[in-house]
Formats: C-alpha cells, structure tokens, sequence
DNA sequence: CTTGACCTTCCAATGATGGGAAGGCCTATC
DNA sequence: GATAGGCCTTCCCATCATTGGAAGGTCAAG
C-alpha cells in the first residue's frame, strides 16, 4: 500500500512517517517501480505501535528504545518496565508542576473580584509582591515572607 | 544598567531580552552611546513580570495581554480574572490529558513482570492490543503475535 | 488526453530557548 | 598607552514534533 494508506492505516500522518524515515526510527520504506514508497500489514503495525506510544506521552527518542525492545525477541521485560516507569516519573514530575501552578492562578484569581474596577491581586502577585504560593489562606495579618 | 545587569537582577536571561524585544513583547530598550541596551528599574520590574507570568505556564502570547492590562489603568480586573482563569483551564486540561497516561501505564506496568523474561503486556498494548486501560488481568492464554 | 488525486523532494515555520562566532566596547592593571 | 578579559552587539543555527506549501512526477478513471 502507498504512503496514505498506511497513514490513514496506522494514525501517522504521510508527513510525519516520512520524517520518521529520515530521522531513522523507523527503516526505510520499499519503493514501487516509479519511486512511491510502499507498506506492508506489519509496517503498518510498527506505525500504529509508535502512535500509540507517542499517546501515551513518550518522545521519539525513547520510542526508538521501545522499538528496539518489541523487535528484541530476547528481551528482558525489565527494559521495558523501566521505559515505562521512567515515562510515568517524568509525567508525574510534570503533573505535580503543572498542579502547583494552578494553586497558585486559583488562589489568585479567587482573590480578584473580577468586575470593572482595576485593582487587581494576580498583577499585584506578577509585579513582584514576593509570595509565590501562599501557603494558606489564613486571613491574619500574616504577609508572606 | 547593561543587559547582563537586568537579566540577574530579573532571572530573565540576556537572550531572551533581546528576543522579547525583537518578538515586540517589550518596548525596545534605551541604547547607550556605544549601542549598549540600557535598563531601568521599571524596565527590571517589567522583566521580572514577565518571568514570574512564565513561571505560571502562561504563553509568551498571553504574557502581551497581561503586560498591557498591567498597563492599563483603567482596565478591568474582571479581564485579568479571565486571562487566569483562560490559564487554569488550560493547565487542567493538560493535567487530566497526563494522568490518563500515567494511569495507563501505571497499569501496564504493574502487569509487567519486569524480569529477564520477554513477555511484556506493555509492548503487547503498544502492539495493538485493542485495549486502552484494560479493565482487569486475566492472565489468558498470554503469547503475544 | 485530461483531470484530479496521489506521490515525490525540498524548504520554511512554529515556540521558547540555548549555543556559538565574529567583532566592538569598557575597565583595570601594568 | 597598551593589553587582557569581560561585557556587549548582530547573525546564524539547533532543538522537538509537526504542519504547510511549492514544484513537479505518477496513476486511474472518464
């Protein structure tokens, strides 16, 4: 099957299996007569494998590792679990990031009436008053700090 | 003060300065008789601004609406709210998107033996398996392919 | 034979950032 | 005054995954 085929197929773009081509994570493709490159069931197979990995989080580096792995008949499950573990440490890593970031926008923005006047604690918070994230909301005279 | 000066006292680095201002996020700084960019303290202010919008995960993009409501004095708080809470949901979005793929391979890795054996459920999924978040583990007749 | 859908390669842009080269400026020390 | 080295300038390139487009070749149907 032609390229767009095996890219409606598969779930990659034509543009992106091509460029998977180039950058080497996956082997190049046969060619017909006149130079289109073409697809077999199990081509296909290793695209969908890679779209699911890429929805799962993973970068195409890692991908490649996983790739290895699923064409290493002898390898050792261990490999792949630490993959996976490593990618769920990194999305954890990035979550928890994300998560306080969002603390501190919802405090924020809790604080702002919201309405027409100006004032305002989320540009009062970004022009520098010091507290990154609050740590509570203890109304006291406290100031952060 | 010299661009070296601004970027330590505002933790924005000289580059991204210069490309602040190129990008139009900035007016263009002061230059001194020999061309240098020179910086004022609001000028400092303004950086640091801008940092701590980037700390928040906002985009370059939104960092220019936030800079000109800073501006604004008489905007309306209830646009900065907006830009926030625009924010929040954009991060919890992402958030939600993450957990389900740690959810996933969490569970994927929990049924991998992580041995020296190369049976793997987590390569079997990323095979095409079918299964997203398969619902339980019957061991079934394993082999994959 | 023409049309339109497909394929090819090549180049460029995205967003935010870093790296580096080539050259000019400034300041301190000799 | 000369020199060193630290700062500044501009310009180009790379990242990462992806998309877009242009220019041109191929294929199948009408």
């Amino acid at each position: 099957m032609n390229i767009g085929e095996a890219a409606k197929n598969s779930g990659v773009s034509a543009k992106m299996i091509r460029y998977y081509e180039q950058t080497g994570l996956i082997p190049s493709a046969g060619r017909s007569a006149s130079g289109y490159r073409t697809y077999t069931g199990t081509d296909v197979q290793m695209l969908r494998f890679i779209r699911r990995a890429r929805d799962l989080g993973f970068q195409v580096e890692a991908i490649g590792e996983l790739l290895a792995l699923w064409r290493d008949r002898s390898r050792q499950s261990a490999d792949v679990k630490r993959l996976a573990q490593a990618q769920i440490a990194g999305l954890r890593r990035k979550i928890i990031e994300m998560e306080s970031m969002v603390a501190t926008l919802d405090h924020l923005a809790q604080g702002c009436s919201g309405d027409h006047r100006p004032d305002c604690p989320i540009l009062a918070d970004l022009e520098g008053e010091a507290s990154l994230v609050a740590p509570a909301c203890h109304s006291g005279p406290g100031f952060n700090r």
